[in-house]
Formats: C-alpha cells, sequence, structure tokens
RNA sequence: GGUGGGGUGGCUGAGUGGUCGAAAGCGGCGGUCUUGAAAACCGUUGAGUGUAACAGCUCCCAGGGUUCGAAUCCCUGCCCCACCGCCA
C-alpha cells in the first residue's frame, strides 16, 4: 500500500510513475473522496470533541452533587447528530481504503518502460547451452521413457489437469533439489529454515497483496473461515512479523523456507499445457529478508545472487533480466526474473522471481521496526525471491543433463542427496 | 467434545462505568556518579491521525449493542491458557 499521505499531496507523482505499470490513478476520484472525507472528519471530530466535553461535565456535575438533568436534556440530539455523521464518515473511508488497497506499487526508476515479457531487460548470463549431438528429448518424454517415473496421466486420473506424479529416482532427485537449496541457503547465505502454515487467512493475503484484487489466483477453502491454500511461501513467511515492531538490532532477517504451492492459474488456458511448467501444485523453496529501508537495494542483489548460486552449482545455464514496468507485479517496486535454460524449448525460462517491495508489504502490514536515531517505529522493507522453483529446476536437470539413451545424469551436488547414485536410469 | 479462566503499551502486568491513554515493573533513551563499565540514583518513554507548532480526534483482540459517558456492562466471532474426556 502506497502512503496515503503521499498519494495526496503528490498525486500527479504517483500517477505519472504508476503509467510505467499500465495502472491508471484516478486522480480526480481519489481527490474528490478525500476532500469529501476531510469535511467530515473534520465535522465528525468536533461532535466528538463536544459530546467528550459535556459527558466529562456531567461526569463532574455527579460528582459534586449537583442536578444532572439539565446538562442530560442539553447533550440530548448530539447524539444523532455524532452518530449520523460518524457512519458517513466510516461510508466514505472504507471507499477510500478499497481505492487505496488496489493502487499497485511504484516501479523504481530503474525500471525498464515496456508492456510485457518481451520488454524485459536481460542484465547478465551466465553458462553456456550444451549442444548434442543427438535430437534432445523434453521432460515429458524422457520422463515417461523412464518407466514413467515422471507420470502425468496418473495425475490426472487423481485429480485433473496440471498436476504431476513421481516415482522412484525422480521422485528421489525432486527432493534432493529441496533438501540441496535449503541447505544451501542455510549453510552458505546465511538464511535461517522456518517451517510454516500452507494454509492462510485473509489478513496474511492482504499483506502481500494478493488480496483484494488477485483472488481468482488463489485456491479458497470451502468453510465459513476464509482460508486460503498459499500461492507462494512469500504469504505465510512475510506475515511472520505483521503487527509487529522489532529491534533494529535484529535486522536484517533472512528466512528460507520449502512449502508447497497452489495456484489457480485461472488466466493462463492454453499456457504451457505441456509438462510440469504451469502447475496447479508445485514445491518452492523461498527466501525472504526483512531489511532496514537503507540496505533494501543490495539486499535484492544479493538475494538474487543466492538464487542464482543454487543454478551455478547445478551448473544450469541462466540468464537474468530485469522485469519492465508492464511485467512487474503488483506489490514489487523492482524484481529480478532469473530464467534456466530448456534445451526442449531452445529458450529460457522462468526459474526463480527476486523481488524488492519496500515498504508497500510493510505498510499493509503494519511490519515496523524502531528506529534507534529518532525511537520511532518505521516500516520495514520486505524482499523475496524463489531459490528456486523446484519443479521447473527438476525439468531443468532432465532436460540438460539428459544422455543420449534417455538416461539422466544427475549433478554432482546432489549425489550426496542420492546415496552416491550418478545416473538415473530405468529401473 | 465438556467445564472454567483470559486477551490491556516494545515486554510483564494492575485497572471501582465518569480528567484512564491507562498504576507498577522490565526494557529503551537522556543524565548524575566512574579512568571506563556495571550497580545505584534522577528524569524521560504507547501507536496513529492531525497542525507551521499547539489543540483536537481515534485506538485497551475484532465486530455490534447499552449509556450523557465504556478498557470496565451485554451480544457475536476469533485466539490463548487450565483441567476432564476422546483420538492420533
Amino acid at each position: 500500500m502506497l502512503d496515503s499521505k503521499f498519494v495526496r499531496t503528490q498525486p500527479e507523482d504517483v500517477a505519472a510513475k504508476l503509467v510505467k505499470k499500465g495502472f491508471t490513478l484516478d486522480v480526480e476520484a481519489f481527490h474528490a473522496l478525500e476532500q469529501s472525507r476531510r469535511d467530515i472528519q473534520v465535522r465528525t471530530e468536533s461532535l466528538q470533541q463536544e459530546r467528550n466535553n459535556r459527558s466529562k461535565n456531567i461526569g463532574k456535575a455527579k460528582a459534586a452533587g449537583e442536578d444532572i438533568a439539565p446538562l442530560l436534556k442539553e447533550v440530548d440530539d448530539l447524539k444523532q447528530q455524532l452518530s449520523a455523521a460518524e457512519t458517513e464518515l466510516s461510508g466514505v473511508q472504507t471507499q477510500l481504503d478499497a481505492l487505496l488497497a488496489e493502487i499497485p506499487n511504484l516501479p523504481d526508476d530503474a525500471v525498464p518502460e515496456g508492456n510485457d515479457e518481451d520488454d524485459n531487460v536481460e542484465v547478465r548470463r551466465w553458462g553456456t547451452p550444451k549442444s548434442f549431438d543427438f535430437e534432445v528429448k523434453d521432460h515429458v518424454d524422457l520422463g515417461a521413457a523412464l518407466n514413467g517415473q515422471l507420470d502425468f496421466e496418473v495425475a490426472t486420473k487423481i485429480t485433473g489437469s496440471r498436476f504431476a506424479a513421481m516415482k522412484g529416482d525422480i521422485a528421489r532427485l525432486h527432493r534432493a533439489l529441496i533438501q540441496f537449496m535449503l541447505d544451501t541457503h542455510q549453510q552458505d547465505h546465511g538464511y535461517e529454515e522456518i517451517y510454516v502454515p500452507f494454509i492462510v487467512n485473509r489478513d496474511s493475503l492482504f499483506g502481500t497483496g494478493q488480496l483484494p484484487k488477485f483472488e481468482e489466483d488463489l485456491f479458497k477453502i470451502q468453510d465459513d473461515r476464509g482460508f486460503y491454500l498459499i500461492p507462494t511461501a512469500e504469504v505465510p513467511v512475510t506475515n511472520m512479523l505483521r503487527d509487529e515492531i522489532i529491534d533494529a538490532n535484529q535486522l536484517p532477517l533472512k528466512y528460507t523456507c520449502h512449502t508447497p504451492c497452489f495456484r489457480s492459474e485461472a488466466g493462463s488456458y492454453g499456457r504451457d499445457t505441456r509438462g510440469m511448467i504451469r502447475q496447479h501444485q508445485f514445491e518452492k523453496v523461498e527466501m525472504v529478508q526483512f531489511v532496514k529501508p537503507e540496505a533494501s537495494d543490495d539486499a535484492l542483489e544479493a538475494l538474487t545472487n543466492n538464487a542464482e548460486a543454487i543454478l551455478e552449482k547445478l551448473n544450469l545455464p541462466y540468464r537474468t533480466v530485469i522485469l519492465c514496468g508492464g511485467d512487474l507485479g503488483f506489490s514489487a517496486a523492482r524484481t529480478y526474473d532469473i530464467e534456466v535454460w530448456l534445451p526442449s524449448q531452445e529458450k529460457y525460462r522462468e526459474i526463480s522471481s527476486c523481488s524488492n517491495f519496500r515498504d508497500f508489504q510493510a505498510r499493509r502490514m503494519k511490519a515496523r521496526f524502531r528506529n534507534p536515531e529518532t525511537g520511532k517505529p518505521e516500516f520495514l522493507h520486505t524482499l523475496n525471491g524463489s531459490g528456486l522453483a523446484i519443479g521447473r529446476t527438476l525439468i531443468a536437470v532432465m532436460e540438460n543433463y539428459q544422455n543420449a539413451d534417455g538416461t539422466i545424469e544427475i549433478p554432482e551436488v546432489l549425489r550426496p542427496y542420492m546415496a552416491g547414485k550418478a545416473v538415473i536410469g530405468n529401473p
């Protein structure tokens, strides 16, 4: 959420920056609402003041043993006036809050102009895609040929489309990737491993920005508690600090967390229908950081490097792009996507997304720290990034490490997690 | 599932329907003392909104209600604790 005072005082600046994100801020409507809020609020508060004063006087008079009946008469219609004003005020305030809750975060100045992913700008590239002297298979064919160790058909039977089932060494490889990433972030990158609920309430989803605007992307649990399956660990992990004021000396806080992620993929009919790229359920190892405002720029670079380090250890070629304004998420001020090379598509495909949200989520969540210089609470900056998406990493390993006979070499760093095994073949 | 007790400031914790935004302690900050530190002592210290600065207003889990007036009374919800029962 943006600072309402900022939107109020510099609406033109805000509107101008949001153009880059493809968002049109209705400055007129905002002003009109804001003006009436002000008027009603002033009126309401003066009525409240009067009520408070008179009530106090009644209290005093009563304590002094005086007759309070005349005083009560005076205050008679104040009550109706006040309650009418309060109702009016809360109505306008609700509208204003709703408007503010749907305004996206401002993009950084460094964010390039553009409408969609074609306008993202490459910032670096690592590794060289391997050239194969045979016709490469994609992960679907590889998995099927490996005696169905990766199986979409059975998952469709169990549930429906956009699910996957695994068994044997592929299932173990999938688990090995999770362990490897958690261990690396914990041991090499200084993150604390945590475990959190996979079901969250509406407040948490509001805090990170999924609600109220993106409800259709979520799986909602069908009872009256208003719970949702998490679309990413970002939601539970970031909300750990909702409504908290923490000591500055605890910062930065760096957490890594493995969770499944559930997404309805409502708007993506027909996209990536084959294979494991886009699923309703996938695993992810996430990194989340809470930092002081002045530290968030450096933290984003470091966090992105932490994700890249995983790909480098796995020896998978990637490139890193900075998202253009049009491709940037609702809550993000700046995002780097890391894209891994997929031989079957001869393309780099997104495997991680690393973002700086600045104080946008923190303001929604009231996540603050006490600034030792001023003694006052200030909003934290929040960041997060995938490190990495497990399903897509599995695909990348299978496809990049495939042999002519359809077997798959296991990357060196994963072998300790695979009982020393070097190759996955037919069982 | 049953019964009972609770949710108050950064934390712990008191609070009779009427100067209670709230005692006290801890912690934080400033100071005295000290070569320095600790201890001790003195002072200060909730969050927001609002203002040029005051003032004012809101907030004692959340939402309703009673009242001239609610942290305090009533209703609903959420959460926590204790004991009993049941299950893993």
